[in-house]
DNA sequence: TTGTAGGCGTTATCAA
DNA sequence: TTGATAACGCCTACAA
């Protein structure tokens, strides 16, 4: 039922041939031909099988993104502005987005990463929420296929990334709350196989380090990211016989949850507590009290993210493989 | 490079048909073959190249969702969890989900449904966030494609949906608040020419009226489903010389930014104001205090709008064709 | 139970 | 400057 270059070929009485060099701009067609199939194909309201194009040209004009999705009813706002910076990059492009879901570490990951990778689903990857060492990068570089990662991994692999200096980040937190005062600081960081666990805690010791203060390790908590779990930890921390008086998050949303822990203990946030996260969420400026964080400008990165992965397909050579921003601190009442 | 179809017959020695077959499912092949067929499949990574399969059936085993962004930088985290549904079930059955982006209402909407229905990118859609007469709907139904949505609008078409009866709890939140004592109850809504807001401000009206309550014009407003508006719409309402004792609120966001603005101005919430919004998102639960909504479970209505999606294009009658839930209501301590 | 062959809509090669 | 033709990888009548 579709019109297809068959159908304005006939109508125009040309061969497919030459309406297919007509629309794709070949200097070879006569400029008045052009004109002529340009209108009759417009007219038509033809558009390129999309299938049989890519068939042909063995590549879908079409990137992937597998979200991370940790919990089943996961709801997380970082994704959905990413998204919207992904789709939005991509269809200026005139590529698709295509996307599908997946827990991390699972063996359902590595088959959709599989199914994908075999069928050439896509013609390029982005990756988030980095591992440490990561299977997808291994696993991607070794099968050649294109993609772009926010935060870099350790692994071996050459690839483009963009990624935010987490660490720097965090230093400069931790400095500005030793001049506040601080002396018993505590860390709610995240699996140590995760890139930006590795990356944030880093900063987080470089911090203590250059102040003065010890590591204690009874501050250090591991956490999953969520606001949920930001609780639970908080509240081992605030039970303490020694609790701490500011508390460094890997991210807003663990930051959210201890807000919440220390009003449920009827603790003042800023004065009693200072607290600060990590993303820049929209959220995080509508807590009680507005929540210090390091911001990182999601959208934007996703559109620079799809960039680099289209110049990367194309094999156009990059300016720029390994781009690190730095995030910007924005003090906010939670930290007095 | 990757493995064809042709590949794998020529390793067994058997036509590509027989394994064609064999893979399918049919069966007009010997077990014995069968078993070969898959086994020798399994080892060599075959997987059926997509582009190709969909040329010859003349599907594309994609199903689309436009992400309504309304503004630049979005992000609600009402869409994470939607998606994180439609891509969980949509890879359920073996179909992928191709996302985009598109400002509703604007000329670049219309364009990208063009452009994906004219190449025929995709079997079916899944539209949310209606409009009371959508001219998606109109438009999808024309051209004779497969859709499905969430919440219904007032156009003549059939199709199939799920909707939230926002109506009746709304209705139900208002009478709560009535027996509560509040007599000065506002409504925060939005454009009138969402589906969204004509359910639930309906709900809203008729619950005054069975209170026996007078709609008081001022105290209803239009915002625009964001927490900004929100805090923007209660700063109006809470200058009011005889402001409302309780805020009903159309979503969770708007919600959370009228605790925020009633904090603000020193108002203790659920003592000096009651406030209640709808949606059920997971920050609903972590405001201060904890927000009385009505749930609607997103990730399952997600995945049940594929269900629908994918019986439609498979051409499967449905026992239900028109969904509708009850939204329910979670009393928290927003609401005293 | 298995194999042969045609064609889905494009693009690319080669000839006219 | 244009046209005939052969793939791309798969599925499916139809034949054997």
């Amino acid at each position: 039922m579709p019109v297809t270059i068959r159908d304005v070929a006939e109508r125009l009485k040309l061969s497919i041939t030459t309406v297919s060099r007509a629309l794709d701009g070949y200097d070879d067609v006569a400029e008045d031909t052009r004109q002529r199939v340009i209108q009759v194909a417009l007219e038509m309201g033809y558009v390129p099988n999309r299938a049989a194009r890519q068939l042909r040209k063995q590549r879908t004009e079409t990137i992937g993104y597998i979200l991370p999705t940790s919990t089943p009813r996961f709801s997380d706002p970082f994704f959905s502005e990413f998204i919207s910076g992904l789709g939005d990059e991509v269809a200026k492009n005139n590529y698709d987005l295509l996307i599908s879901t997946a827990e991390p570490g699972e063996d359902t990951e590595r088959l959709v990463y599989q199914r994908w990778v075999h069928g050439h689903r896509v013609d390029g990857y982005i990756l988030n929420r980095m591992r440490l060492r990561d299977w997808r990068v291994q696993y991607l570089a070794q099968m050649n296929v294109p993609f772009v990662t926010f935060e870099r991994t350790l692994d071996a692999a050459d690839y483009p990334s963009i990624e935010i200096n987490g660490q720097a980040g965090i230093k400069t937190l931790v400095d500005y709350l030793v001049k506040q005062g601080h002396q018993r600081i505590a860390y709610i960081g995240a699996s140590s196989d995760l890139a930006i666990q590795a990356d944030r805690y880093s900063g987080f010791r470089q911090g203590l380090h250059e102040a003065g203060l010890l590591l204690q390790q009874e501050l250090v908590i591991e956490s999953d990211l969520t606001r949920q779990g930001g609780l639970r930890a908080a509240q081992k921390l605030l039970s303490l016989s020694n609790p701490p008086t500011a508390v460094v998050c890997i991210n807003d949303l663990t930051a959210i949850g201890v807000i919440q822990a220390a009003s449920e203990l009827g603790l003042l946030v800023s004065r009693d507590i200072a607290i600060a996260g990590f993303d820049g969420i929209e959220d995080a400026e509508h807590t009680q009290p507005p929540l210090t964080t390091l911001n990182q400008p999601i959208y934007e990165i996703a559109r620079e993210i799809v960039k680099l992965l289209l110049a990367e397909i194309k094999g156009e050579p990059l300016a720029e493989r390994h781009i690190q921003l730095q995030p910007e601190l924005i003090l906010r009442a939670s930290t007095g």
